[in-house]
DNA sequence: CAATAATCGAGACGGTACGTCACGTCTTCTT
DNA sequence: AAGAAGACGTGACGTACCGTCTCGATTATTG
């Protein structure tokens, strides 16, 4: 499990118990739940942590004394709810295991908890903390993941052994991306297969 | 030149001048002026009216009587300061047309104005007027000349007559995006022809 | 008339408008009147500038604008409600004039407004603006007042023309205060003909 | 001793302790202190007790264990700082004595202490017990001794047998109190002679 | 040349949310 | 059982901007 964004407390297995009252950890995951529900509603600016501390019935103070800002409580409660279903296959394909994880993407992005990835990757343009997050907290682990299923297709020979990784997936996900932030048209699963095709065979004539 | 975000008055040209005292020039352009001035400083969430006005010099009135909001402003702003360097070069090979703009591209997104079109595109994810407006009045004016090089390209016989344009450009552009708005690292020249080979001839091997 | 604690603006009567809206006398009204409403209630302490804004249907910005803390805004509420009741008459008499007086004074000290003035006096405990505020604007203006009717007893030979009148008017009224502020009983009409007595006459035995 | 306002426990001598950990003195002992400290250096309403467990190096808790609010609490410093500065004399004339005893007060109210004696008597115009436990723990027990004097002078004639002793009594430390409270100026051991002689003799020619 | 009309700057207005502070209560482990 | 530590819900603080408004002043067209 990734270290949470919030100050830290101990949490810890083994050592001792800090003096004082424990963290509540209703508190903890009724912010949490507030803060994705209400995430869902409206965008990332028009969420208040006013909001968030009176929908989760919790004090405002409560919140701030756990969360540095609004950028680490997003990231937070988004990664909370990560997921199994962005984990690649093995099918013995790299085209299928990309085209495989790269659909679940697509019907995330698509799907509700695309307004959250948008928030993220939107409020990180002016929050350094925010994108690093998304970037360390999601992305990274995924592509780690993606990194495991290139060097299957490289040994299979699919790939070749020269194969710059960062590029092949920045050109295959910066696509997917592209239509989901800018163009916010044509996110579609055939537009996935047609990316891995491209991306794998090129689009210049044979 | 696209039409202005801006309320209509009659700045037009055969009509009869309404009665009254006309919209200031200067207020305008200082107006414009500051919000790409502030917008490059902090991000678009960051950015208020009242500090534009101040900064402009000019009455909280004046910006709220011609823009409706932030992001009409905004939009307006960015377009007003569009670039020549962005237009495609017609060199004879489509690759190099490619290449060429795209490594444009880099250079303005790595420089000042990098903040700007971080700012729309980030702000955008809450807004949809903001977005549209970088798609409408960024984006597909520089489409319209992609398609037209890659046509090009088409007819000399570089690229398939089945080509996916929009398959291709996003492939392309949406490389360079995902690097400058998620990863923000190998935003580099060399990336920039690394992506045309990938995209043009594939990443699996020959 | 004396200054409003509050921070000027050009209500002046000979000299140019600012520029900008003028301020609200609805307003100004409306938030005095809330102040002395809320003051009479609770005591100073438990006055809060929220509660003020929100009886008087003012934004909070409005009441920070125009007093810097509570303890100016609660001096002026209650100058604006000084009186003419305090106004020392002038009988031919030393004696009756300051026993007059003296005992207007206790009726308000007894009722609804001693509330305020126990409030201004003990906050003034700890801020010195305060309390130099009631003494300005509250107790120098009738002292002034007083000085003149001593002045007069003094030329009708009533008291000798050696008097100290502070320390006169010190003792008068400061038994006045000792009985209302710390002893809390006793402060009875009869009581200022008493005091007069004794200040004038002394208690020692003639 | 008089009673401590804190919630009794079983400090008693001759009855059975209680199970359970004792009491800390030094905990009490440290609390007391800060109180002291911390009010001399602001008010009465700027005391807070979280600064108090902070100063006193003990739980908060611990301080609302044994006082029910910051007034018992100060209270109770206050009156373990209590003088024997302010005992009266005995020198054969009731002028020497209340001129001696008025002097060492108003020694004590314009020293350090001072801050104490305007924060216990402006905090308690809003907290009733504060006031009252001014009135009896500080300001009674010297009264006792005030009236003793007086009946001396009685009986030795400097005195007649009416007089009213709260009237003189409240006439003497009345302007004092003025001086001090109010009008903050002039409080000096000269002035305590004069209003000796001004309540004795009285201000009207003879 | 006046009257009319829309603009301009300035800045006050009623609001909302901010992030902080202290409240008095509570829950934990330690003494 | 009392201690310290410190988290909890609560609520007011004073600030920053929001978008609207009301001023006097300015600059044009219209009669």
């Amino acid at each position: 499990m990734p270290p949470s964004l919030a100050t830290e407390q101990n949490t810890g297995t083994g050592d001792r118990r800090l003096p004082g009252r424990p963290r509540s950890e209703d508190a903890r995951k009724a912010i949490l739940r507030s803060t994705l529900k209400l995430l869902q509603q409206n965008g990332f600016p028009e969420l208040s942590i006013e909001a968030i501390a009176a929908d989760a019935d919790v004090g405002k103070a409560t919140v701030y004394r756990w969360w540095p800002n609004k950028a680490a409580l997003v990231a937070d409660a988004f990664s909370s709810s990560a997921d199994e279903e962005l984990r690649f296959p093995n099918t013995g394909s790299v085209r299928a295991d990309l085209s495989i994880q790269m659909k679940h993407l697509v019907r995330i992005l698509r799907g509700r908890r695309g307004r959250i990835v948008a928030a993220l990757v939107g409020g990180g343009q002016s929050d350094p903390e925010l994108i690093e997050a998304f970037r360390d907290r999601f992305m990274m682990p995924r592509r780690q993941e993606a990194y495991e299923t290139l060097r299957r297709g490289i040994e299979r020979g699919e790939l070749p052994k020269s194969l710059n990784m960062d590029l092949a997936l920045d050109t295959l996900y910066g696509s997917i991306y592209m239509r989901f932030l800018i163009r916010q048209t044509g996110l579609t699963e055939e537009f996935v297969d047609e990316v891995v095709s491209a991306v794998m065979d090129g689009v210049s004539e044979r």
